[in-house]
DNA sequence: CGGCCGATCCACT
DNA sequence: GTGGATCGGCCGA
């Protein structure tokens, strides 16, 4: 297992990082326990040019400001006044690529990551959804900030890092689709930013 | 300062 | 398949 690197978040294509997140694991650390998984979903967030992106038209507030750090950094929001929704932020400063994390396969902490969900066991949905992955791994909205390439050097510390676990994903595997929930977006709700693994 | 709305989820029909 | 929850962000006045 290694973590990912700033280069790879660095890269100008948020489409193919979107792609090729696709297989990696996400982990987080809180309160010293780490949980994870597998990412099984992703969308893209092509910044400045993308009607759906928060960054459209280079909107810089104080909730999108993260979106304009360097690659490698997390964007967390909270969606419907209800849920925080976990995104990598991609490219390099100043430029608000993203990508949104929209389900998990879990791993590592499946018994914490239940606790969390308020579930008995893992059912049907476990770990699909965006705002079901930021929940079960433990990810609020005032975590927005953190940078993905550090995994914590000891159990006490908060955090939340990406590794590539060796898992390949061959090609004939992925569907690319349109994005959830962008309807708004006009003729960029159609543009094929959305990817998954078909399910075995 | 007020009003509208959202990169969602779940219970209920 | 549908509607309600729920509240910070954003924009216009």
């Amino acid at each position: 297992m290694k973590v990912l690197p700033r280069s790879f978040y660095l890269r100008e294509d948020v489409v193919a990082i979107a792609r090729e997140l696709l297989g990696k694991c996400l982990f987080t650390q809180f309160d010293g326990r780490i949980t994870g998984g597998i990412i099984t979903e992703t969308e893209a967030y092509a910044g400045v040019t993308d009607s759906a992106s928060h960054a459209y038209g280079n909107r810089r507030t104080q909730r999108t400001e993260v979106m304009y750090s360097q690659g490698g950094t997390a964007y967390v929001y909270l969606c419907y006044g209800v849920h925080s929704l976990f995104n990598v932020v991609t490219n390099m400063k100043d430029v608000p690529h993203a990508v949104l994390i929209r389900a998990l396969k879990p791993v590592t902490g499946i018994h914490a990551m239940l606790r969390r969900a308020g579930k008995p066991a893992a059912g049907k949905g476990f770990g699909t959804g965006p705002g079901k992955v930021a929940k079960i791994l433990g990810i609020h909205y005032s975590h927005t900030g953190m940078d993905l390439t550090v995994k914590p050097s000891s159990g006490s510390m908060p955090g939340i890092w990406l590794e590539d676990g060796g898992v390949r994903i061959r090609p004939g595997e992925i569907i690319t689709g349109t994005r959830i929930g962008v309807e708004y977006a006009g003729k960029d709700a159609l543009l094929p930013y959305r990817f998954r693994i078909m399910a075995t």
